[in-house]
DNA sequence: GAGTTTGAAACT
DNA sequence: CAGTTTCAAACTC
């Protein structure tokens, strides 16, 4: 049962804990469903998560399950295995201790009595999802909170793995937006490692979201080990696609990670459009490559927050680690299709979002892939592709819910949902079950643990009930709730489970502050436990205009620091407050504005809410036609600045002062010589620096260049000589020579095309001399 | 770096 | 809504 924390219940808003519309969508499952029979929901208005498989076929549901503790996740696939190994089964942990227990029961519970519960599972890795392949089915199960990893007694010697041969998973989701997902095992897949055998062939694990076009896109990062797509898969994939409702031409990532031999991996995320994969170098295709280990586990989530930005998209990749080394654990990312699908990302109409139309409802009860917006906020992140995700979208931001699967029973499912299928010949299993429990930050549960210093606690658990696991059950008593209004929290605001609360409640983290926190925790597990990560899948991908996606770097983004010092950068004093952030480097005192106090941080949102609804809104509206019509929302009320300096907001924002501005001696106007001249001098001024700029960088290269080609000819060293025996001089003592040079041929009479020759001759040897001379004395410099 | 100025935010 | 206070950034020295 896990335990609520009242104070946090009182946060949250009515509609993160709505789960009314999702209860009716909670079916279970059917674990005898046949692959073959099982039609594929192919409504996109719901979730539907599909795996086929090949040779044998493998068919699965999956319903990503949610990040980390409190997040109940269950991940769930359907096997239809022509081998048929009696007790193959794997299982595949995820990284936060997944009990296994609960893992038991997930496959007891979805594949009937074919797997007795704790015997038919092999732990592999603390808990993402097992594959049975005697019950055909693969159950990936991240469940919820595990507050222990340890002690699960998972020996690796027991893990068995799938080997059959040419054995494909093909996961594909469909959402609203008709995005599939698909995640492949191709060729022999081994899904576990922990067996220890080092001849199979290195298991592939793929995920791909594909566009709405109708043809497979190519999928990256996946090095010398090409993820074929066979004909029944691209078959599947055309039928999805073909089914798939969205019109309108989306922005798309496709990752892939391929994880070979259990050893390292590599995802790539690239943004497509329209099923397009951009190549271009400024979509910053993002390719990481991760070092696994068989005693480590790679989890791997990405989270998008849209930030400030309505188009805004964060991603984060968490890589966490089991330390416990008594386990063989194969990190499968289960949490990539997750994430994937969350990446996934709808190109928003270009809508100024004061044009957008204001709904105060805010977050909705909506089928697990239906989107809102909110505000005028046109972004959208459709987690269409995601059964048990759905979108909460305010004005500047997004909230994504997580859908709980609990017991999937494809039958029932399909009678639930709108979902149809069309990959008969597929022989897909579809499971669409799921059950809003709460809304959850797409913050990665590590990235989550490493935020919230209070661990979870003993109050956080795993429902063990087989019909109610990962179910986050709720106080019953009627708690008031604040109801932020979505729309106005601030922006990149995504919830996350309140620290110390496990499963339940809600922290307000600035999205920012995910990729933030992402850092840090790639930092805090590399160096713990020695686990390596080249980089972490974190980027801000924003969506201009002109709907490509550029990904940056969300560190990059300057934000200069605050000093809040009385205000507990709570209030709008504090510009990280303000601006929806957490206080990160800052020089602020008795900060409040962190996880830490998330409890506070969310009264103060509230309080600021309640006193300007439009708080969080950026003071800056843009106009219609660029930055010659921003202008400030409100307007200043400058006296004595004259609003040429930057205590005025719009001087500040570099835009003029407006009629609703209530400035006096405002000079901050077109015409206005004085901000006419302050403007020259600023340019001016910035035209210096820029100079000084490219002076210093072009004057670092030539030195370098300098120093790199100073490289004696004749020391044996190989050492670099000092260019700095290029003395005066010396310098002088060559002219002398080549003048010498000249005077004697001059008086022998030789000819000029000879006099040059035996001028450039007696160079040379003068150059000869210098570099050996530098070579000497470098040599008798190190000697001494 | 300390002190002052400034105007937004918060408060009454 | 207006006046006052608080606050932190901007600015000056």
């Amino acid at each position: 049962m896990d335990v609520v924390s009242p104070e946090l219940i009182n946060l949250l808003p009515d509609e993160i804990m709505d789960t009314e519309a999702i209860i009716a969508e909670e079916v279970p499952v059917s674990a005898a469903q046949p692959c073959d029979v099982a039609p594929v929901p192919m409504e996109t208005d719901a979730p539907v998560t599909t795996v086929t498989a090949q040779n044998p076929q493998l068919c699965a549901t999956l319903t990503p399950s949610p990040l980390r503790s409190g997040l109940p996740s269950q991940l769930t696939l359907v096997v239809s295995s022509a081998s048929s190994s009696p007790s193959s089964t794997l299982a595949f942990k995820p990284m936060f201790a997944t009990s296994t227990a609960t893992s038991t029961r997930t496959t007891a519970s979805l594949a009937g009595a074919s797997v007795p519960a704790g015997g038919g599972l092999q732990k592999l890795s603390p808990g993402s999802f097992a594959i049975s392949a005697a019950n055909h089915q693969i159950i990936l199960n991240k469940v919820a909170e595990a507050t222990k990893t340890s002690g699960m007694g998972v020996s690796a010697s027991t893990a068995q793995v799938i080997k059959q041969d040419g054995q494909k998973l093909l996961v594909t989701t469909i959402g609203k937006s008709g995005q599939p997902i698909m995640l492949q095992l191709p060729q022999k897949s081994v899904l576990g490692q922990a067996s220890g055998d080092g001849k199979s062939p290195a298991p592939q694990y793929k995920v791909v979201t594909i566009g709405g076009r109708t043809e497979l896109k190519p999928v990256m990062g996946s090095p010398g080990s090409p993820l074929p797509v066979s004909a029944l898969q691209a078959q599947q994939l055309k039928t999805l696609q073909k089914a798939q409702v969205s019109s309108a031409a989306p922005i798309k990532y496709i990752i892939t990670k391929t994880v070979s031999k259990g050893l390292t991996s590599q995802t790539t995320v690239s943004p497509v459009i329209a099923g397009r994969v951009l190549n271009s170098p400024v979509m910053s295709t993002k390719t990481i490559s991760i070092s696994e280990s068989l005693n480590t586990s790679l989890h791997k989530k990405i989270a998008i927050s849209p930030l400030k930005s309505p188009s805004k998209l964060t991603v984060v990749s968490v890589a966490s680690q089991t330390p416990n080394a008594t386990q063989k654990t194969m990190g499968v990312p289960v949490n990539m299709a997750l994430g994937q699908q969350i990446l996934t990302v709808h190109q928003p109409a270009a809508v100024s979002p004061s044009k957008g139309v204001s709904n105060q409802s805010a977050a909705q009860s909506l089928k697990p892939v239906q989107t809102v917006t909110m505000g005028g906020f046109k972004t959208i992140i459709p987690l269409a592709t995601q059964p048990n995700v759905q979108q909460i979208q305010g004005s500047r931001f997004t909230y994504v819910r997580l859908v709980t699967s609990t017991t999937a029973n494809p039958t029932t499912l399909q009678a639930g949902g709108p979902t149809t299928s069309t990959m008969q010949t597929a022989k897909p299993m579809v499971v669409n079950a799921g059950t809003v429990r709460m809304s959850v930050p797409i913050a990665p549960a590590q990235t989550m643990k490493q935020m919230v210093p209070k661990s979870i606690t003993t109050t956080t658990q795993v429902m063990t009930n087989a019909q109610t696991q990962q179910r986050l059950i709720m106080p019953a008593t009627s708690l008031p709730q604040i109801q932020p209004n979505f729309t106005n929290l601030p922006p990149g605001t995504v919830l996350a489970p309140a620290p110390g609360t496990g499963n339940v409640g809600y922290a307000v983290v600035p999205a920012q502050y995910v990729t933030q926190l992402q850092q840090s925790s790639l930092v805090t597990m590399a160096s713990s436990s020695g686990f390596h990560t080249p980089t972490g899948v974190q980027a801000q991908a924003r969506l201009p205009v002109n709907g490509l996606v550029t990904a940056t770097d969300s560190s990059t983004r300057p934000r200069k620091p605050c000093n809040c010092t009385k205000s507990q950068c709570l209030k709008l004093y504090c510009d990280c407050f303000a601006n929806g952030e957490f206080c990160n480097n800052c020089n602020c005192n008795n900060c409040f504005n962190n996880l830490e106090h998330e409890t506070e941080r969310l009264k103060a949102i509230k309080t600021c809410l309640d006193r300007n609804p439009g708080a969080f809104k950026p003071k800056i509206g843009k106009g219609k036609q660029g930055e010659s019509d921003r202008r400030h929302s409100k307007g200043c009320n400058c006296k004595r600045s004259g609003c040429l300096k930057n205590y005025c907001e719009c001087y500040e924002a570099k835009i003029m002062c407006s009629s609703i501005c209530k400035c006096v001696g405002c000079k901050n106007f077109e015409e206005s010589p004085e901000r006419k001249t302050l403007m020259h001098l600023a340019d001016a001024a910035e035209v210096r620096v820029q100079q000084q700029t490219a002076a210093k960088t072009k004057l670092s290269s030539q030195i370098s260049d300098l120093l790199t080609r100073t490289t004696p000819i004749s020391t044996s060293g190989g050492g670099r000589l000092p260019y700095t025996f290029v003395t005066k001089e010396v310098v002088e003592a060559t002219c002398e020579c080549l003048l010498d040079q000249a005077r004697q041929t001059e008086l022998s009479g030789q000819p000029q095309a000879l006099a040059e020759r035996l001028i450039l001759e007696e160079f040379g040897h003068c150059l000869m001399r210098i570099i050996s001379s530098a070579g000497k004395a470098k040599s008798d410099c190190i000697n001494c």
